[in-house]
DNA sequence: TAGGTTTGTTTCAAACTTGAACCAAGCCCC
DNA sequence: GGGGCTTGGTTCAAGTTTGAAACAAACCTA
């Protein structure tokens, strides 16, 4: 079966959608690195808690929403608990479980760091796109992430665990 | 100064970035890893030489080429090199510089992988997308990546190199 | 209900990344 | 032509990521 390269025009968009992802994951990194003290990934798992009811998720379906692997989640939660951000819980329903609860202090430190955060995303993308594009970029990325996260290819990658009680 | 919060269109947006780019960025890194013994990175690396005349470029303006830090770029070749798949040279012309060049080894490689990289790349991205959608991914992209690239703010990441002879 | 499979999470070692510190080699300019 | 600043690149320690293996609890199912 013969490759079927990209071309010209897909090249570009390509090339363009690297360059992009790299210099933007480096600002933001480095802007929360400053302010929050912490990589974006682990701004994002705070953000991810604090979005939803009671501030509280299995570590299952913290990985699924955040787009991480368990492990990765693990050490991340780890060093957010040592730094009093998160807490862990145990399931009582499932004794396996495990359910990670952001804490008032990571909720506080959430609500001092949005602003500045924002302000870099914005002044990083937002600022530079057209209303339409930003629709645009919105459909074009669940279109991506769709495909990625269809079932049939992703055997290393869970679906979502029943809710603890 | 009061925070410009994003609207519900932009979180919308930069969620579905996020997501996106997390999922590819994985799906992308483990078919490399198992195709090409190396993540990503390291591909674009050797993709990035292999671009250029003559297979050669300083450090500098390959760190430049591929949007990473000179350490992170060290690191990497350090590796490639050991591999075989790349060799470093001394500039003659500036005898601090050293020139990265793409072996016939590494070269090979390269020709071994690409087509299963294409078709990744192709079967995560541009299979799912219209060609006017592919004409503003790049647009959107190139963007962002000026903004982030404009000298102002970027103290961190040097200009390019003089050509060495 | 014992044995086998699946599921939720962690652990471990090896690989990679980060940023600051360092080291030469060029450059400047009095 | 000898300081002092800049530039090209590497090094180092600390932090993060990876994937496979380990573990334990839950879930079959004969």
């Amino acid at each position: 079966m013969t490759t079927r390269w990209l071309t010209a025009e897909e090249q570009r968009a390509w090339r363009a959608y690297i360059a992009a992802t790299h210099l933007l994951e480096d600002a933001i990194d480095r802007q929360l690195q400053q302010e929050a003290g912490m990589p974006h990934l682990y701004y994002s798992i705070l953000a991810n808690l604090s979005d939803v009811p009671d501030h509280r998720l299995r570590m299952t379906d913290l990985a699924e929403k955040s787009k991480i692997t368990r492990s990765r989640l693990t050490y991340a939660v780890t060093r957010l608990e040592k730094d009093g951000l998160v807490r862990r819980e145990g399931c009582p329903s499932d004794k396996r479980g495990s359910t990670a609860v952001l804490t008032d202090e990571g909720m506080a430190v959430l609500v001092r760091t949005a602003p500045g955060h924002v302000e870099t995303v914005r002044a990083a993308i937002f600022d530079h796109l057209t209303p339409e594009q930003v629709g645009q970029l919105e459909e074009i990325s669940t279109g991506i992430a769709r495909a990625l996260e269809t079932p049939e290819d992703v055997p290393w990658r869970r679906r979502s665990t029943p809710p603890c009680s």
